[in-house]
DNA sequence: CCATATTGAATGAATGTTCAGCAAATTATA
DNA sequence: TATAATTTGCTGAACATTCATTCAATATGG
């Protein structure tokens, strides 16, 4: 009855077995591409605390010494890290907006929908955000970035609850919506994280649409497969 | 217009200056006691990657062998503290849920507010508990206390649904909306954590009363200072 | 004194960083 | 085209540091 939970990736996948220059001497980009992919997963797989150069380097197949050539330090490796996947999912949700039409409803169900995508939303990435998290408060650095859904996020969404509002004469205030709604979201990421109890993506994705249900009743209506806009 | 966000207390306060054996020579549980205060203190300051044993210790104010000597190495030092603030926190929302009376909505009124009650929701609790969540998914040992709320916390969350639906008829589906609420929380706590934005713990509880307003319109009213069950 | 708690220096393992040297690619020269 | 010179990417051993753990010596209270 459970759609054999659709277990993401394995985690060191060969991403990227594209013909560019694999052996030896690749492009600096490349390289640095090839060392972050590594950095996540040695995250994923080992957490941040026990995330080593040495398990970043055996992970890309290459020397002890590489990271320091690319990155200066471990601490750059991690900030570019980070950053590659802040700009990943920005770029993610912005693309699934643009796509969304006109309609305040359907744009926030595709924001919604986004969000559990298997490119952003899948074990590796999901471990690998939290282990930044966890480090987040006590580096300054981390903390502008670790929020995934930052102010534009924050301030698309308040836009997206006070139009609907505005269509519907919905009783809420709009601000205290779009926290609860950016928290919940990123609850259920953390949830899903976790790994425990049966949470799944789509049971995830089902109680964000739960929650659109009730709280825009006049704007979606339940369906076989999620919810639709009236 | 905005309370002084009361900046909890300062990280490393004199908590227990009670006047138990302080000098030489403590008994077992409060030395106990006091070594794992001092760990959730560098947890809060430090985050999980930067706790050691001697800021532990320093902390403390005691020697640097006295860990291992009460507990018996860094992890289970670190397994006790982890155990310690979940017990600590299940007895808060159990105690919260049992003076709540019969009614199904003040027991979930109850609960959302106990879940922002200073005496777990400050700035050092929650970055003690997200360090432990950076570390959770790659510990099978941290992972089952990593979720504070746990299945109990679930299930009641899913009855006090359930109970809720039955007397006003709502269309949502308990399961879907017990998680979306748990999440939620969680979310919101998340979001605390990271200082970011100017959510306090006083917007958080309003977010989440905002969720239990739209959800469940037939059972509470919005009030001057919050939300009363109707 | 005896049992127990505590200290703090010593130890050894783990790990980030450095760097001299090597090799592949690229360019210059004949 | 062949060869030399140079740049650039890469290696891995050596080094320095940090840190958990051990333990012999010491202090304390009963």
């Amino acid at each position: 009855m459970k759609t054999i939970d659709l277990e993401d990736e394995p985690i060191e996948a060969e991403r990227q077995s594209s013909p560019e220059k694999r052996g030896r001497k690749a492009s600096k980009e490349v390289r640095r591409q090839q060392l972050i992919e590594a950095t996540i997963d040695s995250l994923a797989k080992r957490g941040y605390s026990e995330t080593t150069m040495a398990d970043v380097a055996d992970g890309a197949k290459l020397s002890r010494g590489i990271v320091n050539f690319h990155f200066e330090s471990k601490e750059k490796l991690l900030v570019a890290t980070l950053q590659y996947m802040y700009d990943e999912y920005s770029a993610h949700w912005r693309n699934a907006y643009d796509k969304a039409g006109v309609n305040a409803g359907d744009q926030l169900k595709a924001l919604v929908t986004a969000d559990f995508d298997r490119a952003v939303c899948n074990k590796r990435k999901l471990a690998a955000w939290c282990a930044f998290w966890g480090e987040a408060k006590s580096r300054p650095t981390y903390q502008a970035l670790s929020g995934a859904r930052d102010t534009d996020y924050q301030n698309l969404l308040f836009d997206l609850c006070s139009r609907l509002k505005a269509e519907a004469g919905y009783g809420f205030d709009p601000h205290h919506l779009a926290l609860a709604l950016s928290a919940l979201l990123e609850g259920l990421w953390l949830r899903l994280m976790m790994g425990l109890e049966d949470v799944t993506r789509e049971t995830a994705l089902q109680a964000a649409n739960e929650f659109l249900l009730t709280t825009f009743p006049k704007h979606y209506t339940r369906e076989a497969n999620g919810i639709r806009r009236l």
